[in-house]
DNA sequence: TGTACATCAGTGAACGCGCGTTCACTGATGTAC
DNA sequence: TGTACATCAGTGAACGCGCGTTCACTGATGTAC
């Protein structure tokens, strides 16, 4: 009969790996991870470390992994601290910039350059990578649904190609979701690309230095888009 | 009297050298430049470089250059091409993506992760990385001065940090844009921010899978900030 | 209670690799006289 | 016209460095009997 491994000393040592990581990450950028670098900053000779990680690729599968859940976690947790819904979709859009900020590293990680020589799973980051998504739009659903939002103006046209591929995609992925038009659908991938941009400039410091004060600017584009689709705000 | 070097054979030699480190940032990433890689691709040896390139860094820095200046170019031809207002604006847009996904290497040097250890001489890029900016708002102060652009009613009203801050900028750095209200010009960072989270999306491959046609959304977000700012498109 | 044994995290040496940068040099070429 | 000379791109060896990964191993620890 084997042993009963200490599992918990095991796990503290992988968090421990992976923490260093992510230190060498903010240090040395994205592509700066180093076995030999951790384990020299662990006190411990380099091969130890192929004891938690057969190589270097499922570390960095990990540190993803990790990423995109905290990024999700941030999101769900900040959506579901409201019950307002225009607040849901507000909270959640300001989790999403201000979990970048917290955590630069991990947001070039998943966002930024890809690791050169690296191929990520996409079986395991895509469901992952959605779930900022799936949470806002969840929210975007349930609104419409009530009569809280409604497709303004200029998205009642849609490019036609976009249109009919996101018909598709609805009808043979979520289903569930078919009852709303596909402009509800195109709007949150507005919101998102929106969002995102604003993130990408400020976090990789490419605002212009006319902009003054990046977190007021976000929150301004924020509302202007709750606005946009009939979200009363506060 | 020294003997007058041939000018034009070194200079075919300096960009042969970043012809063949743009090639290694499309394959490696951009933090994958290497001097001695570029040396054996040329069949000559790695010293031989310095004496065109003093440092790794200089190399670097005159890729960013001609980055910045390839892409300030093609917003600058492309509005240059038009005669109308809201075409200009439009065309430049469109301009923007299309340089970053010929260009995808230049551009993630350019917006994307830092190069580790690398440091940019801000002097030199900041002039440069504007020039779409400046493009962009000369087009729309002129547009502004003639009616044919006006602030839409979400912008009426824009943080109050961020509108001082621009203000003291615009008097300090460019008075002879002050003729307009503030809004104007928080309107440009709007703009760009949207074009460029679209484009940086699409380009590091994170469009989700559901989006379909990326040229159709992004064509689709330009004509609707046109639209929302007064200007007529066909 | 004592002993043989299995487990397994970590060691130390080695592999072959690539890197930026320096240095004294070679050898071709064009110029000055 | 011929020769001494300056220029300068490129060479080849060397520097010290870091990297991921493999391998046979050690030595502590807890378990089974």
């Amino acid at each position: 009969m084997p042993r009963p491994r200490d599992e918990a000393a095991r796990q503290e040592t992988i968090q421990q790996i992976k923490a260093i990581a992510r230190q060498q990450m903010a240090d040395n950028g994205t592509a700066g991870i180093s076995l030999r670098a951790i384990a020299r900053q662990m006190g411990v000779t380099a091969p130890a470390i192929y004891n938690y990680f057969s190589r270097l690729d499922n570390l960095i599968t990990a540190l993803i992994v990790d990423a995109f859940n905290g990024l999700g976690d941030a999101v769900q947790d900040a959506v579901q601290s409201q019950t307002n819904l225009a607040l849901q979709f507000k909270t959640g859009a300001n989790a999403y910039r201000q979990w970048a900020l917290d955590h630069a590293a991990d947001f070039q990680l998943i966002y930024g350059n890809p690791i050169p020589g690296y191929e990520a799973p996409s079986e395991v980051t895509v469901p992952l990578a959605i779930r900022p998504l799936v949470t806002f739009y969840t929210t975007l659903f349930t609104a419409w649904q009530v009569g809280e939002v409604t497709i303004p103006q200029p998205y009642k046209h849609i490019p036609p190609t976009v249109k009919q591929f996101m018909k598709d995609f609805i009808e043979r992925d979520v289903p569930q979701i078919a009852e709303a038009p596909t402009e509800l659908f195109y709007l949150l991938h507005v919101a998102w690309s929106r969002f995102h941009g604003m993130v990408m400039l400020e976090l990789f410091h490419h605002s212009p230095a006319s902009l003054g004060d990046p977190t007021a600017f976000y929150k301004h584009e924020v509302d202007v888009f709750l606005r946009e689709i009939g979200f009363a705000i506060a």
